[in-house]
DNA sequence: GTATGATTCAAACGATCGTTTGATCCGGGT
DNA sequence: ACCCGGATCAAACGATCGTTTGAATCATAC
């Protein structure tokens, strides 16, 4: 990972490190070339040299940190597997391959995985055209296995409600990453942890598999719906 | 609520419904004043004369319904306490209250609600200073409000914690307002309901619903841990 | 030492941004 | 009839955007 990352030395990694924070601090489209390259000591021309345009930059600045990411996901996944012989994966370890992954990333703060995860959660929501393909060819190959893992791990709920309880969880973790700053707005009282994304993961995760594994929703074609009713009922308890 | 929104035939109510619906489709900072005041009908002049600039529309935009939105939460989570008479409130009404105005304002396409709740959630990730504080105050109130009805509901659960799941579930809830396309990306295989927004409400509830009630995660400083145990155990069957 | 390709530089290009100006149009009150 | 304030208009302002140009600089191989 560190070795393709962050290089003092060589413009091209500046260039990088320079619109990553600053891509996640202002946004893509307001942060301008001229400020990029003036945080990363360097002419606005050499910039455009090294990428090609904004959009090349934008691109090398995900792909970079993507690929070690997806591909340490399935790495995770796949050792579990092998460790699983042929049964199915219990729910919680499929999201800790994906999420605890991410989320180890996003408490690195050192590394500037932090910087990166908080950019990549706020462009999730990002309406430009580019970026939405972008992401999209990047994630389909990871999405697809964790989503074949969960079907076998969940033989009982439909594959579609699978399908979007995994957005549901995309959704609920980009936002925890990305906006530190916004719990504050909702806390008030401040949380006392030192540092927030350490304690974040633990929370999230328990609150990502309890999401996943809620009782259907009335009127759900369920393929076994008797398990599902006695455990809506033991949770009323709760 | 209709007779604030939307008119066709006064100038500023026609800014404000494309104004909003161009920035939903393609973000705050790549819309301009141009295209704007374009598919409004009118002069580039007249919309900085309406609103006084940028500032000012985005800020009108949001206001006219969140107060509304808002408002309408608290009105709700008034009569149920109502109903209540005294009685701490389950958790799913509190959810309804909140999430369920929400999602109904989302289901509405013709009055433009749909639109405004993309544009809504995908705003929450708005790295801007002056949007933050704006909706910050704008979500003060109703915000504290709902963690004080939480508190009560969830005795057993530290307050801490209830504030972390909060948050989870605000970003849960904008992510899959705000991407019904992301969803098509991760989906591959087409979910057959004819209304995706529709179909959205009660699987976003129980899902959030699940993540809430979850157990809390271990070396967490439960207040009464016996009644979570038992909880976690008779999950762990479904 | 010198030629060569990669890299960095100052400067400018055309386009578009948000905002402002001053004239013009329109309806209701005196 | 006159006036006046609100509303709309075409046109321009200065600033900033992404990109390009052509010369200067650097490292390296011959």
């Amino acid at each position: 990972m560190a070795d393709e990352i962050a290089s003092v030395v060589d413009t091209r990694g500046r260039i990088l490190d320079a619109a990553e924070r600053l891509f996640a601090q202002h946004g893509l489209e307001a942060t301008s070339m001229r400020m990029l390259s003036a945080a990363a000591g360097c002419n606005l021309a050499s910039t455009n040299y090294h990428f090609g345009g904004k959009e090349g930059l934008i691109r090398e600045v995900f792909r970079r940190r993507l690929t070690w990411l997806n591909r340490e996901r399935l790495r995770v996944l796949d050792e579990m597997e092998a460790a699983a012989t042929g049964r199915p994966l219990k729910p919680h370890l499929i999201l800790e391959a994906f999420f605890g992954v991410a989320l180890r990333m996003a408490a690195d703060s050192e590394g500037g995985g932090a910087t990166f995860m908080r950019l990549l959660g706020r462009t999730y929501a990002e309406p430009s055209q580019f970026i939405r393909n972008f992401l999209a060819e990047e994630y389909a190959a990871v999405l697809e296995r964790f989503k074949r893992a969960l079907f076998r791990a969940l033989p009982a709920v439909p594959e579609a409600e699978i399908v979007w309880r995994l957005h549901f969880m995309l959704g609920a973790m980009s936002y925890a990453i990305a906006g530190t700053d916004a719990l504050k707005l909702i806390a008030h009282c401040e949380l006392d942890e030192a540092n927030p994304a350490a304690a974040l993961a633990p929370r999230l995760m328990s609150f990502l598999l309890g999401g996943l594994r809620a009782p259907l929703p009335a009127g759900c074609t369920a393929q076994r719906a008797k398990p599902d009713a006695k455990v809506r009922r033991s949770r009323r308890a709760a």
